[in-house]
Order: C-alpha cells, then sequence, then structure tokens
DNA sequence: ACATTAAGTGATT
DNA sequence: AATCACTTAATGT
C-alpha cells in the first residue's frame, strides 16, 4: 500500500515499522480528515490526491493556507501532536483521497530513524519557505502571482481545472470580481482560456 | 420561458 | 485591490 518509490527513501527496519503501524483511509472528495479544533492523534501522510488547509479565524472567514500534495505530509501535526494539543487547522480532501496515517504514539520512535529526521525536515522547510512566499506577495499585494501560482498547484500537472472565479477569490482571500480581472489579463497575454466554471491552462 | 448562477463592467473608496 | 450596483451570458427546470 505505501509506494516503493516513497518506501525505499527509509532504512529496512523503519519501512518494516511503517509496514506495521501504520494504515491508510480512503477519503471522498469534500470528506474532512482534521477539523480545526480537533484532537490529533495521527499524522497523515498523503499518498493520492489532495487535502486542501485551511484556518478560520474569529470572524469566521476561511483562510486558505496550502495543498499537501501525494508524499507530502502536515507539518502541522507534528507541531501538535506532543501532548493533548488541538488542531489548529482544518483539512479537507480537495479531491478524493489516500492517505496514510501514523498514530501519533509512534512518532518518537520514528524520530530516532535518521531517514525519518530527513523526511520531516525536509517538510518542514518546504512548507516554511513556501509560507515565506505567500507573505511576502501578501505583503506587496502582488496577487496575480498568487493566482498563477494557485491555478498551477490546483491543476496538478492536467492543463483543465474546473472551478468557478467565485471559489478562487474566497480560497486566496480576495473577491470574485478582482479574480475575474486578472484572469481576463492572463487571457489577453494567451497564458489561460476561460469558460463557464472551467479554465485551461497553456504553456 | 423563467429562475438561478457565473462572469463582466464601471464607478467609488 | 476591494466593494457596490448593475448588466450580460450560460445553465437548469
Amino acid at each position: 500500500m505505501i509506494p516503493e518509490s516513497f518506501r525505499r527513501n527509509f532504512e529496512p527496519a523503519l519501512q518494516e515499522l511503517l509496514d506495521n503501524e501504520t494504515f491508510a483511509i480512503s477519503l471522498d472528495k469534500g470528506e474532512v480528515l482534521l477539523d480545526q479544533g480537533a484532537f490529533i492523534t495521527h499524522i497523515p501522510i498523503v499518498l493520492d490526491g489532495r487535502l486542501k488547509v485551511s484556518q478560520t479565524d474569529d470572524d469566521g472567514h476561511e483562510l486558505f493556507l496550502y495543498f499537501i500534495e501525494p508524499l507530502e505530509s502536515c507539518v502541522m501535526t507534528y507541531t501538535c501532536c506532543d501532548g493533548e494539543a488541538k488542531s489548529k487547522i482544518r483539512a479537507v480532501a480537495e479531491t478524493d483521497s489516500e492517505v496514510m496515517m501514523i498514530p501519533k504514539e509512534k512518532l518518537e520512535t520514528l524520530m530516532g530513524f535518521r531517514t525519518w529526521r530527513s523526511f520531516m525536515m525536509n517538510a518542514f522547510r518546504e512548507r516554511f519557505a513556501e509560507l515565506i512566499d505567500v507573505l511576502n506577495s501578501i505583503a506587496f499585494t502582488q496577487l496575480d502571482q498568487r493566482l498563477i501560482k494557485y491555478l498551477k498547484e490546483k491543476a496538478g500537472g492536467q492543463s483543465s481545472i474546473s472551478i468557478t472565479h467565485q471559489a478562487i477569490a474566497e480560497d486566496l482571500n480576495s473577491s470574485r470580481e478582482v479574480i475575474s480581472r486578472l484572469l481576463k489579463q492572463l487571457e489577453s497575454q494567451g497564458k489561460v482560456s476561460l469558460g463557464r466554471n472551467h479554465i485551461e491552462l497553456k504553456k
């Protein structure tokens, strides 16, 4: 069940541990893996599909943080799983997904493995870099850049996306009109073509 | 044909 | 860049 390409990053003893102590679950599109405020019991690693991670603020506004793609894990859970911490974020299946679950009790054992530490540190490093990116573009209001990045992520290799401008605006904490106008710019630059509920990515 | 929903436009802050 | 008010276009019943 664990893809070989991923498995062989780890030493045999660790592979065995992962085989024995973890399990995989399937999520349907839209299913909530981890709700904000819920206790964390497992560390998820996405095997297939995509999770959307967001945080809802006091006013009930949802702030989209990032996607978790295959073979990435949720770094937030590492920071929360010591003790009885509650999740500060919400993770929802963006598409039908397969997720490998590691009981949090195993984390300490896993940390003993060099390859695991390096997997984790790498995950942290990448996420940090990404969040700094977002911070930077928000600070300088480069919404166009964020939109392009979002579209690429959302497409995930495919060239066509089914989504409304409104939904994009919500994820990017912008407004529908602004997204529409930016998309139109991109279209006139030949970077995308637009249709109702549908965006085609071009090279 | 009518209602609903997505997208486009222009003005204002 | 966000919000408002309004229009136009596509889609479902």
